[in-house]
DNA sequence: GTCTATACAAGGATAGAC
DNA sequence: GTCTATCCTTGTATAGAC
């Protein structure tokens, strides 16, 4: 740990400014504490990033990157297990109590909070809500390969919102993490059954009863 | 609105205070953009409500009646329709486009990302969180009659969290309300058809495939 | 009750030495 | 590149006149 290159202190700086935000928020963040926690002083971080804005811009890009490595990791040895389960595990990642993961969803959570009055931070918040539809979108086509591309988008963009609304209730301490996994689990279920059904045979109105 | 009573200008801080928060957020509140908003000065603010903590106290217990009136309104001349429909209006009251609703969602949103920082205001979400998911797992045990209570929660829950994320993204413009309207009918669609299958006949598995 | 003026604190940002 | 010391703005809160 010491000894550090600049490069070094450079990332400490990223990861201690990831670290207060996902403790205090975006909005809560200090210059001085997160100098602190890096072990650096106020004066190096504006002297590397300029400013509030540019810090910030750079730690959301890092949160951003650490959310790939997690997300996207290689497909392990039981990959070609059961599709279902498949989309489950991945929806199911923003919910692993590690405290990297917790820490890249509290930054998100803030994000999208954030979002509603700044929508300077919109853009990114979109194109990345985007792509992770298309990839649950993507996983529940195999799922249910004969559902019209509008149903599976309609119900990916129900799981994510869920997910996202799971995940803020978990981060206030509202919801224990094993009930949202349940949660989540049934409504994938139900998403899933639902394509099935429309799916095969008669085309089902969506409404069943009455 | 001149020569205004006492009571008047204490409820226009108030209301000042709410318009404010719904623009810049529980955090971006400044005293004194609210005072000219109620068009009366800072010190009257602290005048009337002591400090900034009580003024934000004050303020949400306004949002909490606002909420509760547009609510509980009288069951209006066509109440006893369709069941499904009852409860689809219920969810549905968050989006409607009128400005007060607009604002109160602001707030709560807003409110619940705070929360993940602030535990001091989870309590009172908490308590009106659940009191929400039972009012909804009352209108689905309407449509369901046969369903067991515990089912009638987890649907409640998942309805609710859906819509406080449809919510959010809605206020962040990234989804057209229209469009929320229609993800959040078809979940309730969902919902409803996955209780009313449950309950009749055979106790199918959650999972119908595979 | 309501205002104007002001004290006081916190936090973002910079200057200048090393 | 990195630090210490300092400036300056902004925002909370109070004093005191009317």
């Amino acid at each position: 740990m010491r000894d550090r290159t600049t490069r070094d202190r450079k990332t400490a700086i990223l990861e201690a400014a990831a670290r207060v935000i996902a403790q205090r928020g975006v909005r809560g963040l200090r210059i001085e504490q997160l100098a602190g926690e890096a072990g650096v002083s106020k004066a190096l971080v504006y002297y590397h990033f300029g400013d509030r804005a540019r810090l910030l811009r750079h730690t959301l890009a890092l949160v951003g990157e650490r959310a790939e490595r997690y997300t996207r990791g290689p497909a392990g040895p039981d990959a070609g297990r059961d599709r279902l389960r498949e989309l489950e595990d991945r929806l199911l990642l923003e919910f692993r109590d590690a405290p990297a993961v917790r820490e890249n969803s509290t930054v998100w959570g803030e994000l999208r909070a954030g979002a509603v009055f700044e929508p300077e931070l919109r853009e990114g918040l979109a194109r990345a809500s985007r792509e992770w539809t298309e990839e649950v979108a993507g996983l529940l086509g195999r799922v249910a390969p004969g559902a019209p591309h509008e149903r599976l988008t309609g119900a990916a963009e129900r799981l994510t919102v869920l997910v996202e609304g799971l995940s803020t209730r978990w981060l206030i301490g509202v919801l224990p993490v094993g009930h949202a996994v349940e949660l989540l689990r049934e409504a994938v279920a139900a998403e899933a059954g639902a394509l099935r059904r429309a799916d095969d045979a008669t085309p089902t109105p969506l409404c069943v009863f009455d």
